[in-house]
DNA sequence: ACCTGCATGTAATTAGTTACATGATTTT
DNA sequence: AAAATCATGTAACTAATTACATGCAGGT
């Protein structure tokens, strides 16, 4: 899948502005498909030129106009069409966690400041969902599915690195400890 | 990061031929980081061109030479060091989750099947998890830490996927139906 | 005879990220 | 006065995916 589909994707929903989406993507659906502006405008661009968006410009704050983009009976079509034919890949890219499997080559310092981080933005994103519930009540099932499941896999992960933040720092810290130990040259006594 | 970077960590721990790797990758370390052949074999050679790596050639069952790939002391350098300049960044593309977002487009029989699908990746992956664990015991704690929870989090998936599957088709189907119904011309004895 | 697994690699395509550019309004 | 928010877009760069090419060994 690319960003274009996931426009038309969120299109189908409501129409929205490029800026709107932005926002949605990092917020409601960042725990499954993140993107940002690079990907986000010049998808839009290419979806209104091939008539599956159409948009209304208002003006806006910068020197360009706001754009309000909606799905075209053109876009619906194509896009139940798109969804027809795409596999469920299911890709995970995260740096975070290459960073934890390698936590004995960072100071302990490092790793307990990346797991606050990570804490931190699942708060948000989980604050985020919440308030997406309240003013969007008559969602479709599909959309329910996947907001609960976001729900429970951020709670899950979240408790996961509360509860073992402090042993894997602890592990880390006696593992540095012991190897400080073996690297220092052994004051001979028993030669 | 960059499957560049993450060869080096991978090797970090134990020498490896790039079919090694992409077996890993996709067993132990698919639900944070997936990558495949394309990307794996061309980082491989770039590394080595670098010195980060070297390598071993055995005869190979096909035309090329096996190539086994171990970390040198320049390649521990500079993977220390760029892993202290990696940002924790934790993105996720999952076009199965917005096949589900987008329920109610697709056809009630082919959600239940890609949910079906999703199920069976899980259990494979959880089962490549466990035998790694196996024959791997003095891993070091963030290896433990990043397995331990791929497992919560596979687990928590599993569960929620199960026990959510009918009720989600249900509703598509109750949904359709009304659908279906709103669409048929009133047959008009009220006029 | 065919398929799967082992094993490596390249080329073409596609896509995504980052940095830049513009500029008004609101908040600190 | 500076920073953040709103709002759009382009260009350069980086990276990943897909398809192709090779070929043996062992199983069905």
């Amino acid at each position: 899948m690319d960003t274009e589909t996931l426009c038309l994707c969120a299109l189908s929903f409501e129409p929205a502005t490029g800026y709107d989406l932005k926002q949605r993507f990092e917020q409601v659906y960042a725990h499954f498909y993140a993107t940002g502006f690079g990907s986000i405008y010049p998808a839009l661009a290419k979806l209104a030129r091939e008539g599956l968006l159409e948009f209304t410009s208002t003006p806006g704050p910068g020197p360009r106009p706001r754009k309000h983009y909606s799905i075209t009976d053109k876009g619906k079509h194509t896009l139940r069409e798109r969804l027809a034919a795409i596999e469920p890949v299911h890709r995970v890219h995260s740096d975070f966690l290459v960073l934890m499997l390698m936590a004995d080559q960072l100071t302990p310092e490092r790793v307990d400041a990346l797991i606050g981080q990570r804490l931190e933005a699942i708060k948000y994103q989980l604050s985020a969902i919440k308030e997406a519930c309240s003013h969007d009540d008559d969602a479709p099932p599909g959309a329910q599915f996947v907001r609960t499941l976001g729900q429970t896999m951020l709670n899950t992960a979240a408790e996961y690195l509360s509860s073992h933040r402090q042993t894997l720092i602890s592990a880390l810290r006696a593992e540095q400890k012991h190897e400080s130990f073996s690297h220092e040259p052994i004051t001979g006594e028993s030669a």
